[in-house]
RNA sequence: GGGUGGAUGGCGGAACUGGCAGACGCACAGGACUUAAAAUCCUGAGGCUCGCAAGAGCCGUGAGGGUUCGAUUCCCUCUCUACCCACCA
């Protein structure tokens, strides 16, 4: 017979897959829809192996849902917006769209090469103006519900990518991006309000019983809620005789300046979170971060103000990676300034340090040295006085070996009450008392959504002179961004420059106004798109409920760990949104998750400075897309990373060779019967075989454990030699390995089930149903153990007693030695599985 | 420091709900086919000891303990490792 021609077979059947539509999804409403999304690639020019896992896992959802039966949504596009675009304008002098067009096309290409069931009538690309015409519409309507807003912030700077990132986009201290160390600068900045929804992204979880534990539990950790109280801590200051440049002294009153009386300030109070209320009388000091206003504000009382400023400055020039790093502890003790503790009513001194951040809480705590490390290297360092409150077993507070769990000392009248419960009863008397309130608080920030960058969705606002900030006209929609502009390496947005996008009226004056010229985060793109594929072409709506409703949520996402913290929480956040303002029905995006593993080779990650980058193209072009896929999806269980081996495709190969030549086993007539005993076991294997796949598929998700089973039953077909007079048991063998291995090869399986005289589709076949009965079994095989140890195996009737197998067991040739001279203790008859005979 | 996983042959990895550890594949060895090689088909194989051999015995899922007739699986302690978060009060 023929070799399999492995190219010239793909693309005839991605041509035919194509012309017939193989893969266009409409809404039925009779039909039960099967929404499978895999994480949109950036252009970046070349698929990698990445892509080629992320979308073959895709693909087997896919191809094996459409041949269940379900009306099957898979989508494809391009989150094409973004920074490589604007950097290759600046080295290569080219415009971003054309870069991002060409790669588009050119990754286009490599997608179809792999025979990916994708709708290709639903591309989209972000960068297109019918695409982020909706970002803006989204970002308008956010923004007069108010949930978006401006300020003026401390924002990471990435002084090589020249722009402002989200906390989420720094790692380390490192740019996401390019790893640059990130800087800390003020601008005014646009910011969506997603603390609103922090309780409900957390709640959100409880529907997400589809998603990896790991997933969830970094998300927790991210949004990071956590009980406490807030309390207030009166400040009081040295009683302070001011002299007047005369030298005379004046003291101040509110009956008037005299030359004797003293300066009197109404109270002030430092507001602080704590996650323990239990420990508020071991409280002997308090730190404020060098950024918090109070510094400013009592720059008059600070008595050694200019050390305190200096301390200020150097903390600022400091990045955060190195304050963070830097695990010996600095600070500045406020002089002419204390606080007063609230519990003992006892004055304690007050410090600036930058162990205490000022974006999380208050930005100002109660420090208890006697039960927190940090504070405690503190205290001791300052020379500060340490007041255990918690007594445990080990406590030596001398050595830092403080409990955090114990029976309350030195507080009172909590004395002796277990510090678990102290925290709730000390927190009731902290309110009572008018000291403070309990409260949560949250990691979470929020969202800083603009970007001083060319190549994005501009924001939709208009600055008048005279109306102040104001919304672009919905109708107006979108604000396209202009494509004549210069780049330059100045570190200002293009767009700045840009007189004719600048210059506009005002909607509501139509006074000279001038426009926004930041854009938007990439990561609002990524936050809907999976509902406008649903709806891509609407050009009135971001899409039309109705059928949005229909097919959302995605029942199975697929995509790498890394957006665990950023895109998959942000478009949580943008799905929720999207149903207050009435667009979606649901709470929550995506039902099931599978984050795939990375593919290394030789055990690290494929990176260009590496050089270790195995192709697709040539793998393809060697071994054809199926042979990629079944390996990528054969070597290792989709979740884990796989390690990429020339050997083990070669494998894959192998297989699909093994697979396409039994069509001569087939074929060919053998006078000699079938035995009914071989057809029995080879039938056995087949439905065996369905069960396996359908349940590795379907609920496992272990790709590599089905293809395994279909390889038995290969291997099952080769040692069964009566092929040809067996009334076509083969030939069912056959068709059913041929639709097994559709979702993994599908244009191999496509060609040998033509080539079997089908005429539909092997990717619009029905998949195959196992039957029970030819599995079960009269006599079954039952491994005998003695004393635990395996020392025999005797076949049973499925249906014999226990009487009946022990009388057998202990007669048996292999058993009876082994019990010979001791006594049977117990036996034990697992029905069908195992027999132990315990002896003594 | 906190969180979440993981550790099984030479390698990738299997093993239902506590029931024959090592499926399937790779690499390896032997055989058939061939003038020869490749390809293909068939067979073998966790380790150690004994045996010419068929085979027999012991050990064996990171380490130590426990529960159990029986543990890769459950419990405790520890070691190593991957990823995420991290002076988060």
């Amino acid at each position: 017979m023929s070799d399999y021609i492995v190219n010239e077979i793909e693309k005839r059947w991605q041509r035919l897959w194509k012309e017939n539509k193989v893969f266009h999804a409409v809404k039925d409403s009779a039909k039960e829809k099967y929404y499978l999304l895999v994480m949109f690639p950036y252009p970046s020019g070349k698929l990698h192996m990445g892509h080629v896992r992320n979308y073959s896992i895709g693909d087997v959802f896919a191809r094996f849902n459409r041949m269940q039966g379900k009306n099957v949504i898979h989508p494809i596009g391009w989150d094409s917006f973004g920074l490589p675009a604007e950097n290759a304008a600046i080295k290569h002098n080219i415009h971003p769209k054309k870069w991002t067009k060409e790669n588009i096309a050119h990754m286009g290409e490599q997608l179809k090469m792999l025979g990916i069931s994708y709708d290709w009538d639903r591309e989209i690309a972000t960068c297109d103006p019918e695409y982020y015409k909706w970002n803006q519409w989204f970002f308008i309507r956010m923004y007069k519900k108010g949930l978006v807003f401006r300020k003026s912030a401390n924002v990471n700077w990435c002084p090589s990518c020249k722009t402002v990132l989200a906390n989420e986009q720094v790692n380390q201290g490192k740019c996401w991006r390019c790893d640059s160390t990130v800087e800390q600068k003020e601008l005014i900045q646009w910011f969506i309000k997603i603390t609103d929804y922090a309780d409900e992204l957390l709640d959100g979880h409880e529907e997400l019983a589809g998603w990896p534990e790991q997933v969830l539990s970094m998300q927790k950790n991210w949004i990071g809620k956590s009980y406490g109280a807030e309390m207030d801590f009166k400040i009081d200051f040295d009683k302070k005789i001011k002299e007047s440049d005369d030298g005379i002294i004046v003291i101040k009153s509110p009956y008037g300046s005299t030359k004797a009386t003293l300066e009197i300030l109404p109270p002030k109070t430092l507001k602080i979170f704590t996650t323990r209320p239990d420990t508020v009388f071991g409280v002997t000091f308090m730190v404020v971060s060098p950024e918090h206003q109070i510094l400013k504000e009592f720059k008059e009382k600070i008595k050694n103000w200019r050390e305190v400023e200096e301390y200020i400055t150097k903390s600022a020039s400091k990045s955060n990676i190195e304050r963070a790093s830097n695990k010996e502890k600095t600070g500045v003790k406020l002089e002419g300034v204390y606080a007063v503790n609230p519990a003992t009513g006892k004055n304690i001194p007050i410090f600036t340090a930058d162990y205490v951040l000022t974006g999380y809480g208050t930005g100002a705590i109660m420090a208890v040295p006697a039960h927190d490390q940090r504070d405690w290297d503190f205290a001791k360092k300052y020379g500060i006085e340490i007041t255990e409150v918690i007594k445990g077993e080990n406590s030596d507070i001398e050595k830092s070996a403080f409990e955090e769990e114990g029976v309350i000392v030195n507080s009172g009248q909590f004395n002796g009450i277990k510090s678990t419960d102290a925290i709730d009863k000390i927190s009731l008397w902290v309110e009572e008392k008018g000291y403070g309130k309990r409260t949560t608080n949250f990691k979470l920030r929020e969202w800083l959504i603009s970007r001083q960058r060319y190549w994005g969705t501009p924001i939709p606002m208009i600055h008048c002179p005279k109306c102040g900030i104001v919304p672009v006209d919905e109708k107006d929609l979108p604000v396209t961004l202009p494509e004549n502009i210069k780049f330059t390496d100045d570190g200002k947005s293009p767009l700045q420059g840009c007189e004719e996008f600048v210059n506009t009226k005002c909607p509501k004056c139509a006074g000279p106004a001038k426009r926004e010229t930041d854009t938007m985060d990439t990561f609002v793109d990524s936050s809907w798109y999976y509902a406008r594929y649903t709806d891509p072409k609407n050009d009135k709506k971001p899409f039309e409920s109705d059928i949005t409703n229909y097919w959302l949520p995605v029942d199975q996402y697929v995509g790498g760990i890394e957006h665990a913290c950023m895109h998959l929480i942000y478009s949580r956040f943008w799905h929720k949104i999207m149903r207050d303002l009435g667009l979606v029905n649901t709470n929550e995006p995506f039902k099931n998750l599978l984050t795939q593993g990375m593919v290394t080779l030789g055990g690290s990650a494929m990176s260009k400075s590496k050089g270790n980058i195995v192709s697709p193209d040539e793998i393809i072009e060697k071994y054809g897309a199926d042979t990629a896929r079944l390996f990528i999806l054969f070597a290792a269980p989709p979740e884990k990373q796989l390690d990429w081996s020339d050997d083990g495709l070669e494998g894959c190969w192998r297989f699909i060779n093994r697979v396409w030549r039994l069509q001569e086993l087939v074929k060919t007539k053998s006078e000699i019967p079938a035995t009914q005993e071989a057809k029995e076991a080879l039938s056995r294997s087949m439905h065996l075989c369905i069960k396996k796949v359908t349940e590795d598929i379907g609920k496992e998700h272990q790709f590599n454990t089905a293809i395994s089973s279909v390889m038995e039953l290969v291997n099952a077909m080769y040692v069964y030699k009566h092929h040809g007079n067996d009334e076509g048991l083969s030939l069912k063998v056959y068709e059913t390995i041929v639709l097994l291995l559709a979702p993994f090869t599908p244009h191999l399986c496509e060609e040998i089930w033509s080539l079997l005289g089908k005429k539909e589709f092997v990717s619009a076949a029905k998949w195959p149903q196992y039957e029970e009965k030819y599995i079960k079994q009269d006599t079954v095989e039952v491994p005998v153990q003695v004393n635990g140890k395996l020392r025999g195996k005797i076949f049973v009737n499925v249906s014999s007693n226990e009487q009946e197998i022990k009388d057998c067991v202990i007669n048996d040739e292999k058993i009876k030695p082994v019990l010979e001279g001791r006594q049977i203790v117990k036996f034990i008859y697992v029905q069908n599985k195992i027999i132990n005979i315990v002896v003594k």
